[in-house]
DNA sequence: CTAGAATTGGACCCGCAAGTCCAGAAATGG
DNA sequence: CCATTTCTGGACTTGCGGGTCCAATTCTAG
């Protein structure tokens, strides 16, 4: 697999895509490759042609799928957090995502399961962590910038306690079907960030 | 197995914790049963013996058992949240849990595999997190009792939301490695709470 | 002490799904 | 248009690991 043709990309595509959603509905570890071929009208050597390493290499290529597509999901709105308004609709895009998908985070099973093991899921995680952690902290300091949070405010240390309940409160949904923890994550966060100018 | 003997107790309860070790330190997916037999020095029948469902039923009551020992390890700290020292212990002991344990909550890969589709197993994480959230709510009620946190908190909402932050946070600290997010999540929570009274 | 139940050992079965192989079809570039 | 590479189909192998079975042994109660 030197180089890809454009048919060779666009069956490589079809096949991540078809693993996501196949993952999605039924779990990491009830997910068949045979499944995956079916569902993608693919056969045993095309899966192996476009990832030699096999089921790992395929469900990494997935997690980096799935990673980008938790971002794009937020945006337009996590780019430009800048008004308490925009914080609010980010915050009904993220709860409406989870709703919407109901079932299973592709991305929550993948790094529950293997993730933790192999470094190159972590390492996934790590990134996907990383930037989401980066756009709240640019959209805490943009509200900074207009006095609309306290200054004396940690972004950091903000930021990675919305993502810590934001990931919470999506654990907690789909293992116990509950909306509220989300809800109650963003919201009290939220809520926090708008009250740190009257503390000061 | 209508009656269990003493012995049997003892096996059985062997069973399960060699089992929960087993699942720790290798994950939900990659724990086989020959592991399970050969740490805890029993045979396959006694497995099924033990556990006539199999390795469903097994994960199950490693489940339960786990989901026991979380809140366990909180105590006695969580059962008695009636001062803002009282709450810093308990949120070093969560910290100092997670620190030691390292590797893997059996807990999270538990729920986060078989978790989601299993009824069983949702009932188990969702009876955890019940027991949790009215821990801290009666700690919450305590405080504002005492004038510490404000009457006008929503305790059960601000719970939701501490636990969705230690949700989160754990399961960012198994899969990249960093304590951070799950120490903001508890230090930002509790802030919240503290600083209620200078609002209203 | 003894009948019956609980407990234990381990050999065996069996299905499933990952991975291999090779031959043939399509595409690409010169 | 032809040589070379990429792509595709599907049959086959293989090993792993969950689950079954039965006979032997130990325990408990009356």
């Amino acid at each position: 697999m030197t180089v890809l043709t454009r048919k060779g990309e666009q069956t490589r595509l079809r096949i991540v895509t078809g693993a996501a959603a196949e993952i999605r509905e039924r779990g990491v570890a009830a997910a068949r490759l045979e499944d995956v071929m079916t569902r993608t009208s693919t056969s045993k050597s095309q899966l192996f042609h476009y990832f030699p390493g096999g089921k790992e290499e395929l469900l990494l290529a997935v997690a980096r799928h799935e990673a980008d597509q938790v971002l794009a999901d937020q945006q337009p709105m996590l780019g430009d957090l800048s008004s308490w308004a925009a914080w609010q609709q980010w915050r009904d895009s993220v709860v409406r995502r989870y709703l919407a998908q109901g079932q299973e985070c592709p991305l929550n099973s993948l790094l529950g399961q293997s993730g933790s093991r192999s470094p190159g899921a972590r390492a996934v995680t790590a990134e996907l962590i990383r930037q989401w952690l980066e756009a709240l902290v640019i959209g805490i300091h943009r509200m900074q910038a207009a006095g609309e949070i306290a200054a004396a405010v940690d972004a950091e240390r903000a930021a990675a306690a919305l993502i810590a309940g934001i990931q919470g409160g999506v654990i907690i949904f789909l293992s116990t079907g509950r909306i509220t923890h989300l809800e109650a994550a963003l919201d009290v966060g939220i809520e926090g960030l708008r009250a740190s100018t009257r503390l000061f």
